[in-house]
DNA sequence: CGGCATCTTGAGTTGGGTCAATGGTCGTGG
DNA sequence: CCACGACCATTGACCCAACTCAAGATGCCG
């Protein structure tokens, strides 16, 4: 299902308020106090949600921009392509974050985003803040903040896929992934995967049995326990211990 | 010397209108008519030069974000840091282009810029233009824009690193490198590096042993002519090929 | 139950890393 | 002017982490 057809068709009925109850990190997903209140209130901003089946597209490459997303729930995927026909994920975006600042420039999505299980996302139209005048200068400082942190999250990602090993990046992906699950409430040691391992390699520039071997042999030096998609993070330790060599 | 101390103590006394024909990409640098000319009118912005000399440091990890910067002439690499001391360069800029994004979240800079060559930059104040107000809205966009085109190339970064081959990387960089050229009114076949082959071989990945190699084997391929840091590029259409396949 | 996607593991190969030696270039100071 | 040292680049020999290919195992769904 694409975005397009759903912004304009499916808005959900039931939105008119802005539930963030959702995401617990409120400082990413929007700004607090007056802001918000102005949104909903003056402006009845961000009050699209968009339902989500695992596997369906929230925009694809070539898509016209219609705003940023927040997701509310479940798991976002982002695709880029090479000419060739080569993929690789630049980004997962869970609940409370951000996705769709490549759509900017030329009012085109420039990658594609898939949710990975059933989620919810609300729509931000950006133009509309853009024009909302003095008042809302509170709220687009936030949204240049959102920019800036996605700029050095991927400064992040390019360090990884530059310059440490397999290892090293399947430890830095995984305390990442505790870490945001940690912030949001979470078990930062029991980790469910959404994402197959495939997925995992290709956000990590490694292949699937790359993936796989390296996933036993953290195993074996007991730093996890791997049932399929149950990750169990046993030795927090020894994961920083691999990056910081 | 740190531009922390340029802002306060060096500002170039001559810089009282903005001189914007040292990049012919206006587009990139600065917009076009009214906002411009808002700026500099108005509020006397954007008329900050910073004069550096080869080496110079722009900002670094942990200086104070004062605000974005744009390149005039000249050269500049940003280096980002790992705990262990490991540095990668996660982009090169040149004139017209403007960095420091990273800046923005936390008013520190994250990482730190370095002029590869006497360059000239320009403080653009981000705060005062957002408390501009709606006079300023096609300025601001503006802004968003040079913020999604910079995640836009974070991305093509990371497919480069992420998945494509040593051969292909380089490629990819000097045909990146021969269009920016081209845009600015050069020739996009004689290619004068301002870095060396480490940073070339820091940015994509590679040893420097493996980015000197590969400028032998392109020369032997016929693809190039290697002279040190002169780059003459004698198959375009070759080195296209090596990226898709 | 079969069919399909996903994951694991083994065996063999290779691209790029490491280590080491050499040569070139530039700036400084005698 | 040349000599020296610092930095940069190239090339060879060797090695290892990650890739490819292949064979099964596991799990899910209709």
């Amino acid at each position: 299902m694409d975005a397009e057809v759903l912004v304009k068709a499916k808005i959900d009925a039931n939105a008119s308020q802005l539930d963030c109850s959702a995401c617990n990190n409120q400082d990413i997903c929007l700004p607090a106090g007056a802001s918000l209140d102005l949104l909903i209130d003056r402006d009845n901003l961000i009050n699209f949600r968009i339902h989500l089946k695992s596997g369906d597209r929230v925009y694809h490459y070539g898509s016209n921009f219609h705003g940023l997303y927040a997701v509310k729930s479940g798991f976002i995927k982002i695709e880029n392509y090479l000419d060739n026909g080569r993929v690789q994920i630049t980004g997962f975006y869970m609940s409370g974050e951000v996705f769709g600042f490549d759509g900017i420039v030329a009012d085109k999505h420039t990658c594609t985003s898939v949710a990975l299980e059933d989620s919810v996302v609300c729509i931000i139209p950006l133009d509309q803040i853009e024009h909302m005048g003095n008042e809302a200068e509170h709220l687009r400082h936030h949204f240049y903040k959102l920019m800036s942190r996605e700029i050095i999250h991927n400064h992040t990602i390019m360090m990884l896929l530059g310059s440490m090993a397999g290892e090293e990046r399947l430890a830095a992906f995984l305390l990442n992934l505790s870490q945001r699950l940690y912030d949001r409430g979470y078990s930062p040691y029991n980790l469910v995967l959404r994402m197959t391992r495939a997925e995992i390699g290709s956000h990590l520039g490694m292949k699937i049995e790359s993936v796989s071997r390296l996933f036993s042999k953290f195993q074996n030096q007991g730093l996890l326990e791997v049932d399929s998609k149950n990750i169990r993070i046993l030795n927090v330790h020894g994961l920083r211990e691999l990056i910081s060599q």
